[in-house]
DNA sequence: GTGGTGGGTGGCACCGAGTGCCGCTTAGCG
DNA sequence: CGCTAAGCGGCACTCGGTGCCACCCACCAC
């Protein structure tokens, strides 16, 4: 997701120690006063720069939305399916020293209920792009049933993508690839297929 | 959703004066302090009944988890996709009187954000039965990529349906009935499928 | 240099959700 | 009639989130 790359040093520092310290104590363990001392700020400044204590750890979903809507975009022509499946082989192409942070970040998400809630709604957006992407290929319309599964489903697989990755410890990069493909094989040719 | 057969009378008239006051003050601007007293109760007892501000609008999905999971249970030898669509169509068979509560409900959902993800986070577990389910009679691992992808897709895609019908105001319950059956066709030809 | 001016900062006070504690009522029962 | 147990609800507290405002400091005009 082409993460972070010029974003305000304190807003860094501040999902560094956040996520160090829920590592250490647990999420709700931890108070925004402690992420914003060890951050070196106050707490009202905490919050200018996320406006949840959930977002600290999310931080990075709307440059990957941005991300995801100009992949789509390089992919005239092509079925809703496959360009779907592109953008998001595109817009998840991680360097493998960024591996052990997503790890922790798809961990705290996997098992802090309020985190993957929190995450959904930040996921709203990306349906809605992927619908509307879908739609205009498929010449329908933009709210119909089609096309709003289409969004919902993908998002919903792509999630099941990373939990399933989550969970294998030495899954790498490229299994992450191989896990998209293979959910967006499902997709395409239907459940009921062998 | 066979809804609140025996249920405490407290929480139902709770559940009652809340849509209520959340329709006409909206949910933000509605406290516990007022859910409670309007129904009649103290605020300590308004927690007794409802873990949170928010269940208050969730309150059936519980038993309909128990529905789904006895109607999944009613199919023996179908495949996962023709098992899953029947359950739905069995576990949403509502009665004309209740459509409007039902309406009142999901425009809820849908926006007042916190609420969604309230929502999703109590589909979880919806998503880990019907991944069960289709695990059993694929005879492939619960935690497999293929199952996993199922019950998240199906689950996505049954609130897609609800937010396709509450978009049309004249829609009844059998055009609720018609748009699963559409879902669940999407979800077995595949998107590609023409 | 002096005197604005504007953005980032953070303290302070406040609100509302959620929780632990405890004393009260009341229904049921020996 | 007393005992007990369960539901109720008040009270006080924590913590997330917000509005307000005073402050610092860089930048700029004169």
């Amino acid at each position: 997701m082409t993460r972070s790359a010029r974003r305000a040093p304190v807003a860094r520092r501040l999902e560094h120690v956040a996520l160090e310290l829920f590592a250490t104590q647990g999420f709700d363990e931890t108070t925004v006063d402690e992420l914003a001392s060890a951050g070196g700020v106050g707490r009202r400044t905490f919050f200018r720069y996320f406006p949840t204590k959930l977002d600290v750890v999310l931080g990075e979903l709307d440059e990957g939305l941005a991300a995801l809507v100009v992949a789509l975009a390089t992919q005239p022509g092509a079925d809703p399916v496959a360009a779907a499946r592109a953008a998001f082989l595109a817009v998840n192409r991680y360097a493998d020293g960024e591996l052990p942070a997503l790890r922790r970040r798809l961990g705290l998400i996997e098992d802090v209920p309020e985190l993957a809630a929190r995450a959904t709604v930040r996921y709203r957006d990306w349906e809605s792009a992927l619908a509307g992407d879908a739609a205009r290929r498929w010449d329908v319309d933009a709210g119909s049933l089609r096309a709003q599964v289409f969004g919902r489903a993908v998002v919903a697989s792509m999630r099941a993508v990373f939990s399933a990755w989550h969970a294998r410890p030495e899954a790498d990069a490229a299994a992450l690839g191989g896990l998209v493909d293979e959910a967006f094989d499902l997709l395409a040719r239907g459940f009921s297929a062998r």
